[in-house]
DNA sequence: TGATAAAATGACCAGACAGTCAGTCAAGTG
DNA sequence: CACTTGACTGACTGTCTGGTCATTTTATCA
């Protein structure tokens, strides 16, 4: 357990790792990654490119770091928001909203998220790992919330990966429709709409039971 | 009106252009469009790469030709389908299963799809333009039917487009899914499942008028 | 068959970019 | 103040690739 306090070089590396990031994920989500350069990040980051390879390996290892930050972020706004919930029908609205909420503040983020969800469907089966992984954990969280309504009779007995799956795939298409209008926050209606319909889609049929 | 017999050299015009077309939609369904190179494409098609540029003007040239034919394809099936659906969840089932199905049978296009979806979130307003309306061509079909299914009282009043989106954003994850997990044809679940989870969603509440 | 035109080829070029490394300089140290 | 250290810089290099075009091959026809 080497509890040290964190010397001034490491205040100024984490600095200097965050602003790289930052810096990153606009670029990225601008141009893409093939289309991005060093150059351009380590210009937006506002130190020399040398300096940008002082702290990541490759502008790969840039991108997994952009990446992989990104969505630890919203891991755990979703661990938090759905522990919260008092019911399933407010955890499936929380999920939608946090997801919504989290990409529309970080549009960069979004686009390198769209980009890098792009790329799985292309990559070869053993380079998915990290990033299906990280979707999985995403949806499972739901998933869990689907399992305890249906033994609870909450909702009628549906399969909970499908159900879970479609509320995913619906606030993405909401994100991105959202970004591409250039909404600006306020009206929530689409997300009531799209919780209201899915709620209607799984509440039993009157007088069903189990 | 000068509807003239295509001489030869337009057939073999014609072949080429297919050619090229086809093993470009590989290519860049594998590489994506920044790596993928004009050689390669050249190379899959069995000509030289003087000879692409005979028939297409550039690399972007090319790009824009494979997504316009495929989008081209999906929308006559889609219109073909939702015209042949007796009912409006007929018609649902029906917008589900072509685009399924279209996609699964061509995979290398359903990638140059998703990363194309991909850059129109990142892209700037105007160069949105073709690729946003072939979009919306596709969602408007469904709209339609929608529609006409709440006007007869078919379901509750929804609003057709958001309602119209939500099982466009569906079937694109689904699809998306069955191309990650390799699913070979046959199984259809996922589908009824998914066409039934959005009709209970519509279906007007028992008793309920208009 | 020989002449002419059209189509196809692939070596070549210019520009761009990831990654390197010799040198600079500000802060710390005795 | 003299000296050391190491974070930082940015010019440079090797490679790669979109696009060109002089040359070769193939097809057409008199």
């Amino acid at each position: 357990m080497s509890a040290t306090v964190p010397s001034k070089e490491d205040i100024v590396a984490e600095f200097r790792r965050r602003s790289i990031i930052q810096a990153a994920c606009h670029v990225f989500g601008e141009k893409g990654f093939e289309a991005a350069t060093v150059d351009a990040i380590a210009e937006a980051a506002r130190v020399a490119k040398g300096t940008v390879y002082l702290y990541y390996a490759s502008k790969q290892a840039i991108y997994d770091a952009v990446f992989a930050s990104g969505m630890a972020e919203i891991e755990r706004l979703i661990g938090e928001q759905l522990a919260a919930a008092g019911s399933a029908r407010a955890a499936i609205a929380a999920f939608v909203t946090v997801r919504a909420e989290y990409f529309q503040q970080h549009p960069d983020f979004f686009r390198v998220y769209v980009a890098e969800i792009a790329r799985l469907v292309a990559a070869s089966p053993e380079s998915r790992g990290a990033c299906q992984a990280a979707l999985d954990r995403q949806t499972r969280a739901l998933q869990k919330v689907m399992e305890k309504a249906v033994a609870a009779g909450e909702v009628r007995p549906v399969d909970p990966e499908a159900a879970a799956l479609a509320v995913f795939d619906m606030s993405k298409g909401l994100i991105g429709r959202r970004l591409l209008l250039g909404t600006r926050g306020g009206s929530h209606k689409d997300i009531t709409f799209l919780t209201d319909l899915i709620w209607s889609g799984l509440k039993p049929a009157r007088g069903q039971k189990k």
